[in-house]
DNA sequence: CTTGACATGTTACAAGTGTAACATTTATAG
DNA sequence: CTATAAATGTTACACTTGTAACATGTCAAG
C-alpha cells in the first residue's frame, strides 16, 4: 500500500466502497454508489478513473471488464486526513475535535473503551514524549 | 457568530491569525502570514476578501484602513470540519483518528486529561445516548 | 463476419481555489 | 491644492473538483 495521494470528498465515496469489498467492477461501484448518491454512472466512472490516475486504485483486466481494488490503506488515509486537519488547526485546541467525534458518531461502548485505551497510553504525566510516525 | 461557511485550507491561515487576535488590519495579517507562508501580499488580501464575501470576516472602516475580525467562532468551525471529516469516513473506524490526534500533537498532560474527561462522560456502558447538537 | 451491447477512453465545462498582477481611491505631506 | 504613498477594489489565470456527455473498442450472438 503506497502513501496516500490526495483523495477528494467525492472520491472518498468510491474508496469507501472498495475498502469495504474488493475487487469490484466499475458497474459494481456504480450500483453501490447509486444507492447513496444521485450521481450518474459516468460521474462515478470519472471518479474511478481519477483515482486510478492518482494511483489510489489499481485494476486487473478480465476480458473487457476491469476489476478495481484499493492501492492505499484505509487506516493510513484516515490518519493522513486527520493529520492534515490538525495541521490546519495549528495549535488550536483539540478538545472540540474529540467533542465532535463523540457527538457525531454513536460511539459504541467498546469504541469508547479503545479510545480511552489510546489515551491511557499517553497519560504518563510528564512522561516520555512519543515520536514515532505511523506505520 | 454565524454558521460556519466553507473555509478553504489557505483561508484557514487567515482565520487563525484573526482568531488569535482581532481586529487586525489587512497589513497586520499580511505581516503575520508572511512569516508562516511564502504568499505575496496580494494573495493574502485576496483570501481576506473572499472571507469577507463568505461572511466569515467582518470589518469596520477606520479612515482608509479596514479592521477585520472573525464573524464565525473558531470552535464551531473546528467542530464543523471535524464532523465533515467524520461524515466522509462514514462508518469507518474512529480509532485511527484519535491515534493521529495523539501522535500528531504533542499533547500536554492536561489536554490528555481533558480528552479523557470527555470520554469519561461517554463511558456509561450501555448508558443514555446523548443527542444534543453542539452550541 | 457483422452487429449490437456494454465496457472503457476521451473530452467538456462550470465553480471553487491557489496565487497573483493591475487599477483606483483617499489620507496626508508639501 | 496637488502629488504621492498606501490602502482597498477589480481582474486574471491555471489547476482541481463535481458533474457529466460523447466516442471508441471489444466480447458474444447470429
Amino acid at each position: 500500500m503506497a502513501k496516500a495521494p490526495k483523495i477528494t470528498e467525492a472520491e472518498w465515496e468510491v474508496m469507501m466502497a472498495l475498502w469495504a469489498k474488493s475487487p469490484l467492477t466499475a458497474n459494481d461501484v456504480v450500483d453501490i454508489l447509486s444507492k447513496k448518491t444521485h450521481w450518474q454512472r459516468e460521474t462515478i466512472r470519472t471518479l474511478i478513473n481519477r483515482l486510478v490516475q492518482k494511483k489510489a486504485l489499481g485494476f486487473k483486466k478480465d476480458g473487457r471488464q476491469y476489476h478495481y481494488y484499493p492501492l492505499v490503506d484505509q487506516t493510513a488515509c484516515i490518519k493522513a486526513e486527520t493529520r492534515s486537519l490538525l495541521r490546519r488547526f495549528g495549535g488550536a485546541p483539540v478538545e472540540p475535535m474529540l467533542a465532535a467525534l463523540v457527538e457525531e458518531q454513536q460511539l459504541s461502548p467498546d469504541q469508547i473503551e479503545r479510545l480511552k485505551q489510546i489515551l491511557a497510553g499517553e497519560g504518563a504525566p510528564q512522561g516520555r514524549r512519543h515520536k514515532k510516525r505511523d506505520a
